[in-house]
Parts: structure tokens; sequence; C-alpha cells
DNA sequence: GATGAATGAGTATTCATTCAT
DNA sequence: GATGAATGAATACTCATTCAT
């Protein structure tokens, strides 16, 4: 059990990879038993299908990110840091992204979409939580709340998941978000140093 | 030359209905030949392949909704409702969306992401040139306008195509445009009335 | 393993004569499958494409013929005997030519062709041993050994495949052979009884 | 009329390039359409099919050979020079084999091979009359004639067309040219100056 | 836990040929 | 003489999944 355990995570890991290198549809399960050093049987006593196979490959990567987040969230860092924290932390990272905008390609389009869902409904009450904490510091102000996060979080996918951003879009995205959560102008403009690239 | 131009428009038509219909990966070319009525070798006549085929349709879809774009910039209504307006236009219309959130399943996403794209670099110029307008006449003030422009455009994309928003998402989305665009408060207000399902 | 093998070769021999009977061209993998029970994947579980099994096919048959021309080489028959025996050997037999000029005819040219390539090369070598004992033995006086062997294979192929050649043929052919090699006239004159039909 | 056979003869002069320029089965009727500014149409309006044009084709072709053949057997030069001629012109010539090898690719085969029979039945009697000749001046001395001359041109044909040959593989056809004719020994030797590339 | 032989539904594309105009 | 829209038979290959051992 335990060496079933340890041995399923590793191939996790292996598709991981590969799905996102070359995509999921690229993918063949031939690819992943071959790279795995398993036989076909091998594969379908660990995963139920492919398809099962992307899903808990997805809610590995989404856990990880999301515990990331939850510890950020718990820190005592500035609720400004928090939230740049957090969205970063939703935010592939480059272990994960091995080929720049792999995550953008068409045959991608799939997994990235499913990763996009599950981050964003995952995500939303976090960032709320450290949102209401900021009005409780009155650092913000402002109501609707959750749906406030939901469009950070999407403005800050489509435009950073590509890659292909610039200074300006970086600029635009600070100033949308003081004014989206009623902050004063300048509250998130250390911003521009993190995200630079 | 007649006759085969008007048999493509037709075939443009009933491959555009089947790809938004049961999705474009679930469409077969046997499927479109038979709801067409011809045989294999006259698909072949007029496209290069399926995907060519998809890429024509969306080109098709686009060109309409530019097309409506363009008309609303150029009339006399006020600015910010040429501004919804066109925002509007981008989201596929009823017609276009037989089943509600079609282009939301998972065998849609590739032509979604396609048509998102188009979209998306298609109607910044637009908007930016309305965006002007509308500085010039004193009713916004800000920089970096296609930058807050393509924003906006994610945003409304992203929480309308959907077809799952509330009340809330719109009161949010008309506070952050009024702010992205440094308008004054309640000047996009008339939106609720429009968008409202 | 073993079945695994053992079920190839039947596949291959099933391949075989129905490339030969049919024409290569005219014989679909579908054809092959039905005709040895087996379902599409599993032809290409053996097979990693339909000209592959073409090259497996001529593979083996090549094979055969070369294990056959060895141990002519190899017996302790008269030299003469020994390369008329080889060159009889890498004519297809009866059993490989079920129907009679069915490498000539057009279908089978490709095939026909592959043989012939891997055929000459692989049977120069070994032929050309046997003249050189045939010189030693004074039998034989000549020089250039590889380039008159392979003119001597060259005619009979050419001549003797087609299935359609008279006594003259036989008779010239001997001739020629006897002066390609430098041998007295008369040495080779035995083959009259061997290769007429 | 006189305009319809000039068309056709353009045709098969285009269809000709292509069939050896890219093989038989490469060249698609539109390929050929293309390239003559025709429509489909036309093109059965000449021809009654593909394969009717490659016989038209290699009618066209060695027709030209023929001719050459004849005008060298009528000449007054010497009898060996005669068949030296009559055996190169048999040979593609470097106009009508614009890629080095081009017949021996194997998308030529077919092609080669209907050009091979046709060129071998109507190139042995010229050639045999010409041998006939030579026995009358006692320059040569043989039985079987039709087929010693047959064996000459498949020896030639395999050896030479192909392009790869050696400097040996030329003695060793002089030499069994001779041989196979009852010449005195180097009788046939100035080929090599001839044949050498 | 592990294997690997066997499956078979699913699919886009090619191309010579015809015929009404 | 010439057109070009329409045909449709023909075909190789993929790949996730199963199951007896």
């Amino acid at each position: 059990m335990r060496k079933g355990e340890r041995r399923k995570q590793e191939l996790l890991q292996i598709a991981y990879r590969m799905f996102i290198t070359r995509g999921y549809e690229n993918t063949g399960v031939e690819d992943i038993i071959e790279e795995a050093g398993i036989a076909k049987g091998t594969y379908y006593y660990y995963f139920e299908s492919k398809e099962q196979t992307l899903e808990e490959v997805i809610g590995m990567m989404i856990d990880e990110e999301m515990e990331a987040a939850k510890e950020i969230a718990a820190s005592d860092i500035s609720v400004p840091q928090k939230i740049v924290g957090i969205i970063s932390a939703a935010r592939p990272t480059q272990e994960e992204q091995p080929i720049e905008g792999a995550l953008m390609r068409p045959e991608n389009v799939l997994m990235h979409n499913k990763i996009r869902q599950k981050l964003m409904s995952d995500m939303v009450p976090i960032l709320a939580k450290v949102v209401e904490e900021g009005i409780n510091e009155k650092i913000f102000d402002c109501d609707n709340i959750p749906e406030r996060v939901r469009m950070m979080l999407v403005v800050s996918g489509e435009i950073f998941d590509e890659g292909q951003f610039t200074e300006r879009d970086v600029e635009v995205f600070i100033d949308m978000t003081e004014k989206l959560l009623g902050a004063k102008s300048g509250t998130m403009n250390f911003i521009n140093k993190l995200i630079k690239r």
C-alpha cells in the first residue's frame, strides 16, 4: 500500500510533466508508460482512465498552489502583499511551466481551462478573506467582495499566464486592483518590483 | 462562380451551426456533408481541411460582429453607450449560441479560444478609439488606453460568455469600467438595464 | 512472448501470400486482418505500418533464399553446379509464386523491385566466393568477379523471373555464363536439364 | 484540329516532364492542369485517363529514341559503333532525366518498367539487324541473335540506368558484349571513351 | 500488484473521373 | 473546344481501454 501510493505519486509526476510539456491531447498513455517503464495494465491499475489522470494531475497542482496561498494568507505580511503573493501563487511557476507559454498552446487549451476553473473557484474564498481583512484595517473599501476578487483573478490569469505582457499591463493592473478594492493610489505599487520580468 | 460562392456560404452556415451545437471536435466531416446533402468530394472542393473550415467559420462570425461594432462606433449615440454596445456586440448573440453556454463546454474550448483571441485583437483598436473620443469629450480620463480596453474585454468575455452571472457581477463590472476609464461614478450605470438577463 | 512471435510469423505468412497473389498495392490492411481473423489494432500491434510489413515480408523471403544459397555453397557438389543451384535459389519458387508471372504484373512492380535489389546485393558476395573457388580449381578464369556475378544475376532475373523464356534463351544464357567466367565451353551445359520448364 | 493537336503535344510535354521529375504516382491530374493552365474538363477532353496519358507519354519518348536508333543503324559508321550508339540512344538522355537516378526512385518504378518493356521489344529487332550486318562483315560470329541482343540490352539497362556504375562495370560489359557476339577481343573497346562519366 | 496481447470504434483526406452548360 | 462544380469509392492509422494470466 505504501509502495503502491509512492508508485502512484511517481506516475502522477510523470504524467504531469508530460501533459504540460507536450499537451494533454498529445500525450498518449503509451508515452506515459514508456517514460515510467511500466506496462499498460499497470497504468490502468492505478488510474481509471486518462481523463481521470488529468483530473488528479490538476488536483495535485492546485493543491500545492492552495497550500501556498493559505500559508501566505496566514502569515503576517501586509494585506496588499498577501494579495499579490496569493495571485502570484496562482500562476504556474517556472518549474511547472517548462516551456514558455506552454499552457497557451492550442493543444493545452483543455487542460488550461480545467486548471483555471478549479483555481478560480478555490482561490476566490481565500482572497476574499484577505480583502475583508484589508477592509477591517481600513486599507480597502468596497462591497461585493467575491465578485471583485474574481475579476482580479480573471484579469491576472488572462494577462499574466500568457507570459506576453508589458510594463504598461502591470501598471494598469495595479491601478485597476487598487480601484477595484477601494485602496488609496499607490497601495499596491510594489507589485511592480515583484511581477516584473 | 456565383453558384459556387453561394454554395460555400451555405456550407459555412451549416458547419457553423454544427460546430457550435455539438462542438468542433464532435462534429465529423461526415456529419456536415450529411446535413448538407453533398458528397465528401464536394466538401473538400470547397474547404482545404476541417481545420480550415473552422478558421473560416470563425472569420465569418467575427466579421459580422466587427461590422456591428464599427457601425456602433460611427453612430451618434453617447460614448458610454457606444462602449456598452460594442462590448455587447462582441458577445455571441442568441442566434449564434443556440444552446446556453455551448461555448463553455469542454468540447468547445478550442473554438472558444480561437474566437476570443481573434475577437480580442480586432476589437481593441475600435474600442480604444471610442475611449479616446470620450477623453476628448472629458467624459473619461485615463492613459494606457489599449491596455485598459483589453482588460475590460477580458473581464466581459470571461464573466458574460459563461451566461452564469449575477446582478452583482454586473454592478461590479460597471464600477470597474468607470474607474478603469476614469469616468464619473454613474456614467455607465445604464448598462444595468441592457445586460440584464 | 512465444505466443506473440508465433502470431507474427502467421501474419507475415498471410501478408506474404496476399501481397504476391494480389499485389502489394491491391492488398488493403483490411484484407489482411480479415483473412487473419484479427482486429485492426492487433495488426498495428505487430506492424508499424503496411510498408513496414512489406519490408519484413521481403526480408523473410530473402532470408530463406539466402539460407538455401549458403547451404548450396557449402555443399560438396561441383562448382558449376553450385552456381546454377544458387541462381535457381534466387528465383521465386513455385510455392512462392502461386500465379505464373505474378511478380511481373504492374501492381507488383514495387515489391518485385525491392526483392530484386535486396537479393542482388545479398547474393553477389556468396556467388563471388564460389566463383573464386572455381578459379582456384582452374575451372574458371576471370577478373572483376563481383561485376561479372552481378551481370549474371541481372540477366537471370530478368529472363527467368518472367517465366516466359525459350530454350534458346537458356542456351544463350549458358554460353554467356561460361564466357563471362572464362570457363571451357560445355562446362555449364547441364543447366539445360535443370532450368527447363 | 491543328490547334487541338498542338495543344495536345503541349500537354504531353508537360505531363512527360512532371512524370519523370516527380513520378507518375506522385503527379496528380490536378498538378498537370495547373501547370498547363487548363481546366479539368479540358484535360479529359484530350486524354481518356491518366493512365492513357502515361501510355502516350511513353510512346512519345520511345518514338524519339527509336528514331535516333534507326538513323544510327542507317548511317555509315562501323558496326560496333552502331551498336554502342543504339544502346546509348536507349538510355534516357540528360534532358529526359533531369534528376539523376530519377527513374530508379521507387515512385517511378512503374513508369520505368513500362518504358523498359517497350524499349526492349522495339529495340531488339533493330539491333539484331545490325548484328547480322556485323556477321556478314565477319566482325561477329554467333547464333540466336535476338536472344543475345536482348541480354545485352537487359544488362545495359540495369547497369547504366542506375547512373551508379564503375569503370569495372564498363570493362566487364565490353568483355561480355564482345564474347556474346563472338567478336575479337578489343573490337568494342572504344565504348570506354563514350560511356565514361 | 503487474503484465502485454488484443480490441475496434473513430476519422480525415485523396483523386481520377463525369457531365451539364 | 472548354469549363469547373460535383462525385464517391478507397484507405491507412490511432489510441484509450480490457482482461486472462
